[in-house]
Order: structure tokens, then C-alpha cells, then sequence
DNA sequence: ATCAGTTGGTTAAGCGCTTAACCCAACTAA
DNA sequence: TTAGTTGGGTTAAGCGCTTAACCAACTGAT
């Protein structure tokens, strides 16, 4: 790998000539010059060494995406438009899949301190919500570079963008009351997991505003994998009252219907379903399913520009934004006749 | 962020002692300075400084990952697999989605030269296969650190980890013969494109050893989105002699049965398929899917071990690995009496 | 008394790049 | 004539860490 030294002393000048010129730094080497080390480093095919350029001006243009599970694709889709947008900006991207491990999100933050990136986005794991906010906060403290946590509220001094959760089962659950629904069954996601609960709680004031009474019954706790919602199947549909299903994600709703498919039940046609995450292989199951979209653009969109006005003003700002749900009705809802 | 010098200070020693007693180099450090230094670096919480071990040591414990497209759950899985394996081995991974260009394969591997990363893992795009060899060439020299193909042939000085294509495509299209299928249409994935060739090649010489003559009519290309499946589905369904589909991934397969449900064409009666990649959601469709498995878990550990031992033993080996396919059965194939 | 070997470190140079401070010759303006 | 400015750079220190080479004091054997 060639090295300023080496385009210096092809030009016959000093290092520090080369690295104003090659950064477009004012300063008084002549247009001539100029030319000749630009040219010269063009021939070497001269990239600066990243290691040495952090270690003297303390930014790397780096910073580190930390999610869950990447295997799921509202990740992957976050994660996809997080890379695609910065990698624009010249920002390289240091990855961790934390495999939902809240110790392996505080080694990776940790880490990536320590590998000098300019800031970070933090996914945060199911177990970074179970944690003690002490463990938390020390997570967050390890780093003195912006961060901003996305898909996550928290209690923490700490920016973060997140999507409503309440007004997207809200708009969920009136959905299904409008078609007629009334013994709906929840899938939540783990109790202490914040954005479960608002899910939960929207899911209840939409109830509560058609004057529907909440059943505890009929509210279960999965872990937002595939299998959990597949265990959690044959409970839910035990109750032939229940007529529709709003899940806390897409994910368990397929964990239902493949329970469904394994054990013959015509889950299609016994309840409506209704989940979230806009998941694209929704729209290719056997009946589309009707999800809240929670709009991932937006999401990442609010976040790398949250991210980048730290980044450039160097200041630490505290700002929570909310992205807005979208249902996307397609075909998993029926009318009920009451 | 505390450095050496201020543990140096505080331990009265020179940053020189800190740095071997902290790498656990054996020195003539005593005892009792080695635990005093330990101790002051666990209190200030000190943990080294990346850049400037990258820049005097020229080694980062940093690999590069180049994927097509994170949404598409078979790189989600490799990548999983292949930033935890490394990450336990105490590599970090620098993570860039190509979007399946090669400008960007291109620009990503220079970029992650320049950050002085130790190897690179690269699972090519589309591009990259239908650019000229010359360019594939200077990519790939564009690294002097090692390299490591993965999903990919290539005719190139480098090594690869691959799948047997052939043999995968030979595998599922014999089964559909078994079930008396003998009227297959193929999708396969782009001209140029040496895994979707392999697979075409696989299904010829099943085709052939069972004496069923090979029917260009009956190859459709695609360009493995889930679009491209559903575009392609009318022109397939055509012909009502056609009674199985084998296809290069499942991404199309589930394009084709969009199209059929958007159709009402009940695509599961009337043909049999199989596709490639074992996508999860095979599982969970109306029927699930008969799938070629690319034993993705196989691969990277092929790859993480060819990585590791050019890592270890600093050469640049070249060694072409090729796992085997796994036909996983489900139910997306009948019987066909003739 | 002397010398080799051991103990317990230190010094200094270097990795590649950045940046503030400096230098000097030639030119201008009063 | 001289002070001041401008052009065209150079010097040197520093970022945090690594590593080979060195050194001084002590111990024990001869």
C-alpha cells in the first residue's frame, strides 16, 4: 500500500504538502504542485491508511449498527437502509448481531468505543429492556460518542426514534371491531418489553373506546420468534369464542398458522388475523395478511438524520421522535354478523 | 478514554511495561507490577485504542463482509453465522450490502483495504459474475489481504467456498421425476450467472439420465427477486402439459404463487414444485415447499476456517470448497400417473 | 575482586497521517 | 530604502501503541 511518504518523495516534497493537497485543504502549495502529487497519487492508487487518520484526527467515519437478529426481516430492512444511507454519506459500518443477548450488546458498544467509531445505532435486544436501568445506563454511558437507539423508548437520557406502538394496535385492533370483531385474542410480546406494552395498551384503549371489555384471557405472551407464536397456537384457538387474532408481529402470526397447517385446522377461515411489520412474505401466504406497517424508512430516515446533525455539530442531542403507523389492509380480515 | 500513558503514570512505569504486561507478553515485569498495572487498567476501565494498535501492529482483527441484498433471508443467515463465528474468534465485522452492484463490491473492498482490514469475505452479486474477468480480477486485487468467495465459482486465483449446484438441481429434479413428473419447467436465475448455470446443468442430466428429453421452452430465466417469479408465472402456467416447477430459490417460487393467489389460479393443485435455499418461510405456506438446502451453516464454517488459517499463518492460500445439498422434503410435490 | 547471569525494568524509534507554527525569498508600497 | 506582505512551502510535535535494543543493579560462583 503506497503511503504519502512515498507520493512526497516521488514529488520532492514534505508529507504534510501531500496531506494538505489530498485533502482539499487551503494552503499555499502552487496549482502546479498541486497537480503533480494529485497525479502521482492517482498512479500509486494512493488510499489513505483509515488507522492512522482516526488515530491523529479522533473521527473515523465509522459507526456501529448493533440489532437483535438479522434473520428477521424488519431488521434486515433497517439494517439494509442504515448502511445504504450513511455508506452514502461516507460512512463504513461496523455490524453486531447480538443475537438478543444484552451482554453481547454491551460488549459490542463497548468494542466499538473502543475501535474509535463516531457513533452508534443501537437496535436494542428483548433482554436490553428486561435489564435493570443501572445496566442499562452503564451501557449507554460506555459510550461518549452520540448514539441513538432505534425501534426502542427508553428512560435513559438517550435519543431514540420509535415507532407508535399504541396508535398502531389501536388502529389494529378498530379495524377488526369495525369488521365486527369482539373476542379478540393479543399476542404480546415479552411483558417487560416497552413497545409490548404499548401494543397492549392501544390494543385496550381501542377496546375500551367500542366498549368492549378487556379479558386477560385472551392476551398471551410470545417472544416475537416464529416458534413461540406456533407454542402459543393451540391456547389461543382452544376458546371458540375467539373470532380474530392481532399479534405483536408477523412472525408469530406464521408460528399460529404453521402450528395450523401441521395440526389440519383451516386457520384461514376459524379467525381474522391481523399482525405487524408489514412482513413482505405476508402478501404471499395463502390468504395476505393485513399488518401495521411500521414504516422502516421513516424510521431510519429520522435516525441517520438525528445521527449525523451530532455528528457534524459534534453535540450530544437528546431528541425522541415517533414515526407514525400504517395499516395495510389486504385479506385476512372477515365480517362477523353479530 | 483512558491510554497507557495514564496507567503508566499511575503505576510509575514506562508505557512500554503497561503495553506487555496488557498483551500478556512474557517480559521481566515483576509480579507484584504486573497485578498493580492489571488492577489500574481494570479501575480506569481501559481498553486499548484500536486505530493505534492497527497502525503499529498493521493487523486490525477486522474482516470485511460484502453481501448482495440483507433482506434476502438466505445472506441474512450467512451473515449471522458468519459475524458470530468471527466475532467469537474476536474479529469484528465491517458490513456492506452491495445492492447487487459491482461498482459498489468494487468500491466496498477498496475502502475496506484502506481500513486495514485482515481479510474479506465476499458473497458476489449478479454484477459481479456479468462483468468482464478483467475487472473481477482487479477487485480482487485490490486486496493483498485474503480473500474468500462464498456462494460463487469463480476462474479466478482465489479461494472459494461453494455449493454443488449441480448436483442440488440434480437431486430435486430427479424426485419430481420419481412422482412421475416428466413436463418440468425450470426457472433459472440469469444467463451469465455460474450458479444458475450449474443448476440448469444439474436438472439437464437428471433429465438425461432418465431419458426425458431436454425442452428449451421449458427454461424461463429469471433474476432470483420474487418478482421476476411472479412476472415469469402466466408464461409458465401457460402450457398445460407443464405439471412441475423446479426453481433456482424459492424467492421466485413464492413470486409464481403470489401471481397464482392475485389470479385465483390454485397453483398448489395444479403443478408440483421444489425450489432452492430452504427458505423459512417454505414451512409456513398453504403447502409447504419441497427445498434444496444450501446448508448455509456448512458453508461458513468452511469459509471461517479457510479465513482463519490465512489469517493465522499469514498466506494466501487458494482452495476451492464445495458442500454438499440436502433435499429437504415437505409436501409441494404429487403423484403423477401416466 | 571479578565476571557472568538474572531481575526489572527503560529508551527510542516507528506505524501513517494531521496541523499549528515557522521560515525564507521575492515582491510591493510608501 | 525599508517594512510589510505574499507565495511556497518545511518542521516538528503528536495521536496511542508496539517492540527491539539497551541499561543498571544485584546475585552468586570462581
Amino acid at each position: 500500500m503506497p503511503t504519502m511518504k512515498e507520493i512526497a518523495k516521488r514529488a520532492n516534497v514534505s508529507v504534510a504538502a501531500v496531506s494538505v493537497v489530498l485533502n482539499n485543504k487551503k494552503s499555499r502549495i502552487s496549482k502546479a504542485k498541486k497537480a503533480e502529487i494529485k497525479q502521482i497519487a492517482k498512479d500509486l492508487n494512493y488510499h489513505p491508511n483509515i488507522a492512522a487518520v482516526t488515530l491523529s484526527k479522533n473521527i473515523s467515519l465509522t459507526i456501529g449498527l448493533i440489532v437483535p437478529d438479522i434473520t428477521n426481516p424488519f431488521f434486515a430492512t433497517l439494517t439494509r437502509l442504515i448502511e445504504q444511507q450513511l455508506g452514502a454519506q461516507g460512512y463504513s459500518t461496523l455490524f453486531v448481531d447480538s443475537n438478543n443477548s444484552f451482554t453481547a450488546e454491551s460488549d459490542a458498544v463497548q468494542n466499538m468505543v473502543s475501535r474509535g467509531v463516531d457513533g452508534i445505532v443501537l437496535v436494542p435486544s428483548n433482554e436490553f429492556f428486561l435489564s435493570k436501568k443501572k445496566e442499562r445506563k452503564a451501557l449507554i454511558e460506555k459510550s461518549d460518542k452520540p448514539i441513538v437507539l432505534l425501534n426502542a423508548y427508553t428512560d435513559l437520557k438517550v435519543s431514540y426514534v420509535n415507532f407508535d406502538n399504541v396508535q398502531g394496535a389501536y388502529l389494529a385492533t378498530q379495524e377488526l371491531i369495525n369488521y365486527g370483531h369482539t373476542h379478540i385474542a393479543f399476542i404480546r410480546g415479552k411483558a417487560n418489553f416497552v413497545n409490548a406494552a404499548e401494543r397492549l395498551e392501544g390494543y385496550r384503549q381501542a377496546l375500551k373506546d367500542n366498549r368492549i371489555a378487556f379479558n386477560d384471557d385472551l392476551v398471551f405472551e410470545g417472544d416475537y420468534t416464529l416458534d413461540s407464536g406456533a407454542k402459543l397456537a393451540p391456547k389461543i384457538l382452544e376458546d371458540p369464542a375467539t373470532t380474530a387474532i392481532l399479534s405483536a408481529n408477523d412472525l408469530m402470526l406464521f408460528g399460529v398458522i404453521k402450528w395450523a397447517k401441521q395440526n389440519f385446522v383451516d386457520i384461514f377461515s376459524r379467525v381474522s388475523m391481523v399482525g405487524f411489520d408489514n412482513d413482505p412474505y405476508g402478501e404471499i401466504i395463502e390468504v395476505p395478511l393485513t399488518t401495521v406497517d411500521q414504516q422502516p424508512l421513516e424510521m431510519v430516515n429520522e435516525t441517520i438524520d438525528l445521527l449525523l446533525e451530532m455528528l457534524t455539530t459534534g453535540e450530544k442531542v437528546v431528541q425522541h421522535l415517533i414515526v407514525k403507523p400504517k395499516l395495510i389492509k389486504r385479506s385476512s380480515i372477515h365480517k362477523i354478523e353479530n
